[in-house]
DNA sequence: CCCGAGCTGAACCGTGCGGTTCAAAAGAAC
DNA sequence: GTTCTTTTGAACCGCACGGTTCAGCTCGGG
């Protein structure tokens, strides 16, 4: 229904005028994950926006659009943010193992964090109703992170620090290295992790990573 | 409210008379599994179950006990069904790796099942309103099964089998590696997974595990 | 200065929910 | 057969939801 609507406003503070849109999707994304897509009401999203129900109707048609919309944004920001993580990788000076581990532990963070957590709680509930978006989110949120770290590791490989014949292969691994025990150990998300257990996580991931792809030889 | 009411009744067929509640319990977890929490209603259940609704609420006395008690049946059997996995570590006659591969394959199998995966969609969507439910949950569940393999592996450490110092960890970094590559992809249980793709995920996992954990001779 | 687009708040509609009530029916126990 | 428990269907209540309407306000552009 919109789309081209908005074009070339700024005005910055978000509070006057526009960008009610971007406020609104955040506000949705907050309610949605408090509460779940089911138990949440258009109502409580406007209020959290700080704005009246028919603009949250105006900007997006429909309950589902909003939800649709919020996750869409909610999966970018997160991505944006976990693909930061692999940066030391590119050449990592201080030895591979430091930098595999500085990587895990910086994703973990990123992993446990509320709005990742709350955004794969979401997804995982919906999951179901949803089909189509699970598959638009995956693709650009966990296939870019899951890609983004095979390429490292085989320019790793590449460059003769690692043994890996498939990067994708040991990239799958080493996520589910660093990212399956968390599961368990923060209660789906209901446990705070505090950060020492977050390193000692991405070290033992390192660790078993390494046994199974270190380079023969490390000159 | 009733507990002790319902005593020594056997009919048998359950379609008569009593095992209402076990039926009332199945088709929630159904009703639940494909709506929901927020989206489910205990009026369809009711008909799921074959049962009238104030007879639900006779049982049960509320939709979220309803809930908690379907869920606690559901994690009782897809726990009993996952143990069976690691029967065949035992007495691994033909050779560790073998056993291992076969046990990460069943248990991959069932936890990729239909049961399965509604289940732990259900937790995770409601993990934030019920959290003493997902303690108690993952406490019954995920918990017993990460024991049972770390009592496996323990044996088959002390019997020289593995070089393993510490068990749990050995065991989260198993199923981590089993379980871990099952999210992306079977899209959160959106896509079925063929099991050639099972048995390659237990290969891999196998392999890479092995890789830390393999006793230094073999004898 | 006015104009028009967008925002507001409040009321409104139809619907479906969780949960209850009730009178009638169906079994089990004796 | 009688009695006591349980189940049944249907109606009912209050409520909150998604979504719409509308009259009035605000504010930027001219």
């Amino acid at each position: 229904m919109n789309g081209a609507r908005e074009t070339g406003r700024r005005s910055g503070t978000s509070r006057g005028r526009i960008d009610k849109r971007r406020s609104i999707l955040a506000a949705a994304f907050r309610i949605f994950a408090r509460d779940g897509y089911g138990q949440s009401c258009v109502r409580e999203i406007a209020a959290e926006a700080g704005v009246a129900k028919p603009t949250v109707y105006n900007h997006l048609g429909d309950k589902e659009t909003l939800f649709r919309e919020a996750m869409q944004e909610a999966v970018e920001r997160t991505t944006a943010d976990a693909l930061t993580a692999f940066e030391g990788l590119r050449e990592p000076g201080d030895g591979t193992a430091a930098a595999l581990e500085e990587a895990g532990h910086r994703l973990l963070r990123g992993h446990c964090g509320a709005e990742s957590r709350a955004l794969r709680g979401l997804l995982h509930a919906e999951a179901g109703h949803f089909p189509d978006l699970v598959e638009e989110l995956q693709r650009n949120g966990a296939r870019r992170v899951h890609d983004a770290l095979a390429d490292r590791l085989a320019r790793l490989a590449l460059g003769g620090r690692l043994d890996i014949s498939d990067p994708d292969r040991a990239a799958e691994q080493f996520l589910a290295l660093l990212t399956g025990p968390m599961e368990l150990r923060s209660g789906l998300g209901t446990r705070e992790v505090p950060d020492a257990e977050l390193h000692s996580v991405a070290r033992a991931a390192t660790d078993t990573f390494l046994s199974a792809y270190a380079a023969p030889a490390t000159a």
